[in-house]
DNA sequence: GTACATGCAAACCGTTTGCAGCCTA
DNA sequence: TAGGCTGCAAACGGTTTGCATGTAC
């Protein structure tokens, strides 16, 4: 189900802003910054605002829409929170991004579950890299 | 070697604020940030400044001699670099730590490598998840 | 028509910086 | 004694908030 569709259930309203919005973390296969997308936002909409642009990720990270991440760099990122696509490498030559399933950490868990009997919960982890291309050259 | 005497090496100044800042740092066993220690600066030096705190935190930062990370909440928090100690368990319940050995993370590693190529740089990760103790209660 | 969303400006908060004076080596 | 270090205050940058206006429903 789009996100739109989940937003007018819920009794948010459609706005133009918030449709872009949207879009633009829909188009954007990076994980992408709030100052990012209001840059993109602004060749749309002359006036539009960083406010909006937050309170709009604000709301759809509440709805589980979106998935905010941070890296070392300290920005917060985010990204369309699709199904099973919770976990990225990222390549830091060419800062490529490739998606991986859900139970890659599936050993390592089991290993600190026994080791430790401690329950990891990962929901969204991103590990730093380098990609296969970059590792050639 | 203690972290005094690298920075007394390196030829930076050993003053009562960095010995205790290097002090606090220590006897945290918790991951703290730099507003913890520089409220425990404060007990001992009434006109202890933040950007000292800031200043020696980056010092030793740069001499690889603290490690700083970032969590979901966006703070940063600091702790010394122990050999072998970069990875830890945090508990969300109690918020113990528990320090896991560097090479945790091997299986994920050589997945990851025989599936994408991918090669990861785990230098320093934080799993949250719940303890044992939390887990029964 | 009405409540919700936007744009604007100002506040906020953790962090950084410039500078004068201090203190370690 | 001299240059690095500190405390202070102000700047900085990403994010949040209050408010009047605008607009989706």
């Amino acid at each position: 189900m789009s996100c739109h569709i989940i937003l007018q259930k819920k009794g948010y309203r459609l706005t133009p802003q918030r449709v872009e919005i949207i879009r633009i973390l829909h188009n954007s296969n990076q994980h992408i910054s709030a100052d990012e997308i209001y840059t993109k936002l602004k060749t749309k909409f002359l006036y539009a605002n960083k406010s909006t642009v937050y309170r709009t990720l604000e709301l759809l990270k509440e709805e589980n829409l979106v998935i905010d991440s941070i890296l070392e760099d300290k920005i917060i990122r985010y990204h369309i929170a699709a199904k099973g696509d919770h976990h990225h490498l990222i390549c830091s030559k060419c800062n490529k991004i490739i998606s991986i399933p859900e139970d890659i950490f599936e050993a390592t868990r089991k290993i600190i579950e026994e080791k430790y009997g401690f329950e990891i919960s990962i929901k969204h982890e991103i590990l730093i890299g380098l990609c296969s291309d970059c590792r050639k050259s």
